[in-house]
DNA sequence: CATCAACCCTGAGAGC
DNA sequence: TGCTCTCAGGGTTGAT
């Protein structure tokens, strides 16, 4: 995580801004500031800075666990991957000295106005992106998980034509685009799905509970602003409402059976044996 | 196509 | 108190 609902509060943020900051929209970028250049993924460091400073941002939204900022030239993307955070803030403070540059903060946007925007990062795993055309980036995602016209038959055959475990192909983003690993293995307890079914092996009902519970999930995510299972991201509620995740030998609190973890796909995989049988 | 290991990184938490 | 060790996490890459 970040996963889509931490991506979609940091995104609401951005683009309504706070009641000590303004939001994006319209924000003219002065000048950039990079401090680890391995965070800028696309074009080199020079070209990102040159292509940014003059320009302006026209929007905040999100595209799977992306932030996408349209400019009026080219689009500004950035992943937060592990541990970022995305966030505005007064150049100077109110006795008129420059805030400081944080340990963490990796790329700087300095506004026209007295504010800039801060991409931090802690383990150097995020990333950004200059592009002309967003589709450069995103072409590879798959559906967005609200997306209408993603029902539940159109979810059944996008299952039926792959024969992966189900945990590891809901975590592929060129399969469905936004879920993690807190989100995924929620979304399976709640359908009563094991992480380990082959996905050609559900049924239609199956299918439409899992494109339920999944959809859900991130609704209730969304609705808490996410969860807050680290440093790197405060002010969520999503961590206390986790039903298997992080809850290893804990009650399930469907049957009272202890839940389980194991590693799937190389991710810290939680559930319930008895609620989600293997078949 | 599916699976898996290694890698990128840092800080938290456990063990000593 | 302070050291060392393991682990977590998203996504990419390369091997099988």
């Amino acid at each position: 995580m970040p996963e889509l609902p931490e991506v979609e509060t940091i995104i609401n943020r951005l683009k309504t801004g706070t009641q000590e900051t303004p939001g994006v929209k319209d924000q003219i970028i002065q000048s950039v500031q990079v401090t680890w250049d391995q965070i800028i993924a696309q074009p080199d460091v020079n070209s990102f800075k040159l292509a940014l400073e003059g320009n302006k941002i026209s929007g905040a939204s999100r595209r799977g666990k992306f932030l996408h900022f349209p400019l009026t030239k080219g689009h500004l993307i950035g992943h937060l991957r592990m541990s970022g955070e995305m966030r505005i803030e007064p150049v100077y403070s109110q006795n008129g000295n420059l805030n400081p540059v944080e340990k963490y903060d990796k790329v700087i946007f300095n506004f026209n106005s007295s504010y800039r925007m801060v991409f931090s990062n802690i383990r150097k795993f995020g990333r950004m992106w200059y592009v002309e055309d967003p589709q450069t980036v995103f072409g590879t995602l798959g559906p967005e998980p609200f997306d209408p016209e993603l029902n539940s038959s159109v979810f059944y055959h996008m299952l039926q034509s792959r024969n992966r475990q189900i945990k590891s192909l809901l975590m592929d983003q060129s399969f469905l685009a936004g879920l993690g690993n807190i989100y995924t293995n929620e979304a399976l307890f709640r359908s009563g799905i094991h992480p380990l079914r082959k996905s050609d092996t559900l049924s239609r009902n199956e299918a439409t509970d899992l494109l339920h519970a999944i959809q859900a999930v991130l609704r209730q995510g969304i609705d808490t602003l996410g969860a807050s299972i680290d440093w790197f991201y405060r002010g969520g509620g999503f961590q206390n409402e986790f039903l298997v995740y992080d809850r290893s030998g804990e009650a399930c609190p469907n049957c009272g059976r202890p839940i389980q973890k194991d590693t799937v796909g190389q991710r810290g995989t939680y559930f319930c044996p008895h609620c989600q049988p293997i078949n």
